[in-house]
DNA sequence: TGCGCATATTATTGTATAATCATATTATCA
DNA sequence: TGATAATATGATTATACAATAATATGCGCA
């Protein structure tokens, strides 16, 4: 169970950071290269690479290469259930944290 | 959207963190309190109690004194979820990262 | 071959995080 | 009231992370 917590709290760790769920939500979609993935989340091209190649070998998404371009994907999709209940949980708790949510 | 990014990314985070998934895992069973907590978890009091607050202001958790002691539970049942399909995903992605674990 | 596009990497800097030790606070109860 | 238990907080240190700019690598095509 140690080791495991570990893996766990890694899989949710990579998920927890704002450019890379900009990401995951940019590639609900599915298949996306990384020319327009950086634009579409509006970070830097390098940073954007760093936050793939950490989601990467998180185990988070799928690397396709295509002559020139490389293709992204999550490879989970339970990765977006699980957004999806943390913006569940982000809703529900609106009140409790006194937070203004300028709602969709 | 963005704002609400962040927000996401908060709840996220604060469950991507060994020492934090430990003190999830061990409310499944309910309500308990400090003094219960950090020996179950196998961590300082002080840091244990730093890592509740930090649960607590993230809106994952609840807080309720009685008497001398201090009880924290889970607030929202989807913190569960999401840690299962963590599990999930980390079941399932095994072989893609090539790690052993000891199957339970 | 050599240019240009797409992606990755290196180095750097500032900031955040986790853990620990020591101490403070609060509540109970003898 | 004074001692003790339970919890929180301050200060410190080591480590990890994110962002940026600059540069390197690799591929396709004229």
């Amino acid at each position: 169970m140690n080791e495991q917590t570990e893996f766990l709290a890694e899989i949710l760790k990579a998920l927890g950071q704002p450019t890379r769920m900009k990401i995951i939500d940019f590639l609900r979609n599915g298949e996306r290269c990384v020319c327009e993935i950086f634009p579409a989340i509006g970070e830097e091209q390098s940073n954007t690479s760093r936050h793939l190649n950490m989601l990467l070998t998180s185990g988070i998404l799928t690397r396709r290469k295509d002559g020139i371009k490389i293709y992204y994907a999550v490879k989970h999709p339970e990765v977006f259930e699980i957004v999806d209940l943390a913006t569940l949980i982000m809703t529900h708790d609106i009140t409790g944290r006194q937070r203004l949510l300028k709602v969709a």
